[in-house]
DNA sequence: CGCCAGGTGCTGA
DNA sequence: TCAGCACATGGC
């Protein structure tokens, strides 16, 4: 079987922290899609075990979609900057943020707005099993997920009955923007990270928050950070400015972390998201303020 | 049952 | 620019 170099690497962490919805775990293996093909996946040591049915899937295409070919103890010491992510880090030290499809990363945040991860899972899977297509590996049975062109000729009525309440109409105005190229989604990969969110806030059910994750988790924008209730809450403790608005605390955090904020992000959400209990008690410093 | 969730769009100051 | 409000749904 297939493998590849996997240092500074948590398949667990980067998998479940919630940047991404559709890996399942199933007999000791992560099943998932990379390039709309089934793959499985297994950490073993520092090595990551793969298998699919598609050659087309590389190591090399791996290595890119987990990130393995960036130095993560050089971002990491970038981004290691106070107490607070110091213990972040040391928890959950191997996260990587993941590669992943531009498109799908698109649809699947404007499903996560202001929504519970459970339920974002369950829709996302509910509407590609209605407008995906059957793939299998093994025995895993899933869908791919639907392309823009499918969802943007889809019946508001039919996506509602996935569950999606009022973002069916957010999501199938949005796939009509792919359709119909209105948004290039290719040219963001390249664009500065200011381009790359001021187009996709052109996207109806998109605003700073999933413009953030879209560009962090979808096309490499690692400046980006998203700031949902969680992160909100967090930083109210953590940089003692309670008073700030949302778009303050992004702009504080960026120019805190620097160009790795992004990292910073998603170590801090795992962090506190994973924590047994409250976020006043990790953050201290303002109890009673 | 009530509260919460990887918020956004709209409105009115 | 910013606060306040409605919004669908289901997990817990």
């Amino acid at each position: 079987m297939p493998d590849l170099a996997a240092p500074d690497f948590s398949l667990q962490a980067s998998l479940s922290s919630g940047q991404t919805f559709r890996w399942i775990a199933l007999d000791g293996w992560r099943y998932g899609f990379i390039d709309q093909r089934p793959v499985k996946v297994r950490q073993e040591g520092d090595r990551l075990v793969y298998e699919s049915s598609d050659p087309a899937l590389s190591p090399a295409r791996l290595r890119r979609y987990f990130a393995l070919d960036l130095d993560l103890p050089d971002i990491l010491s970038t981004i290691d900057v106070d107490i607070q992510i110091h213990a972040a880090i040391r928890r959950h030290r191997g996260l990587r943020v993941l590669r992943q499809d531009g498109w799908e990363t698109l649809a699947s945040f404007i499903c996560a707005s202001f929504n519970n991860i459970k339920r974002i899972e369950g829709m996302i899977e509910r509407l590609c099993q209605a407008y995906g297509d059957p793939v299998g590996l093994n025995g895993f049975r899933g869908f791919s997920f639907p392309r823009p062109e499918v969802i943007a000729g889809a019946s508001e009525r039919r996506l509602r009955s996935l569950g999606l309440g009022y973002r069916a109409p957010y999501l199938r105005a949005t796939a009509r923007l792919i359709a119909d190229g209105a948004l290039p989604l290719d040219h963001l990969r390249r664009a500065e990270y200011d381009t790359a969110k001021r187009a996709l806030l052109g996207c109806e059910g998109v605003g700073d928050k999933v413009a953030d994750c879209v560009a962090l988790f979808g096309f490499e924008k690692y400046e980006a950070f998203p700031i949902d209730v969680w992160m909100e809450r967090a930083m109210r403790y953590y940089f003692r400015h309670r008073r700030m608005t949302r778009k303050g605390l992004h702009d504080y955090a960026r120019a805190h972390f620097g160009p790795w904020a992004g990292y910073a992000q998603q170590y801090l959400y795992h962090y506190v998201r994973t924590l047994r209990h409250k976020v006043s008690d990790t953050f201290p410093a303002l109890n009673g303020v």
